[in-house]
DNA sequence: GTTGTGACATCGC
DNA sequence: CGCGATGCCACAA
């Protein structure tokens, strides 16, 4: 009889803590494409996860450790999303490899694949 | 126990 | 292509 729809609710939030710190470096991911790489917590419907699972990630990354590269999480639109320190940020993203057009990243170069691309054949540089 | 807000994503105009 | 409005859960006061 399940009172709460997320039983381990903190349980999540680890898994993106930990799902945030497999990011290599010079690679971004989307809050979606953490909710999604994370299995629905029990209890809870996929679409609706798959749906509204964004928003847990960008509440877990609200308070996510130091030892978490928040700044390689960016939202959907390839851009970072409005949180102080932002422009910090892209500075950040830029010393990493990332270049920025019109405040935009090419996702289809930079996103995250998921665990398993961490290992690059190349030392992680694209180029 | 209730109310308000939030580091998102998607659809419509 | 840009902007506005919508919807879920979780957390803090």
């Amino acid at each position: 009889m399940p009172q709460t729809a997320t039983p381990n609710p903190q349980q999540f939030y680890e898994q993106v803590w930990q799902l945030a710190r497999q990011i290599p470096c010079g690679r971004v991911a989307t809050y979606g494409q953490l909710a999604q790489l994370i299995p629905c917590p029990d209890g809870i419907a996929p679409d609706e996860y798959d749906a509204f699972g964004a928003r847990w990630v960008g509440t877990a990354m609200a308070a996510c450790p130091a030892d978490v590269p928040w700044q390689r999480v960016i939202n959907s639109q390839g851009k970072i999303s409005q949180r102080p320190g932002a422009e910090k940020q892209r500075q950040l993203l830029e010393n990493e490899g990332i270049l920025f057009v019109k405040d935009k990243i090419d996702l289809k170069a930079y996103q995250w694949r998921g665990p398993g691309e961490e290992a690059w054949p190349q030392q992680g540089r694209l180029f």
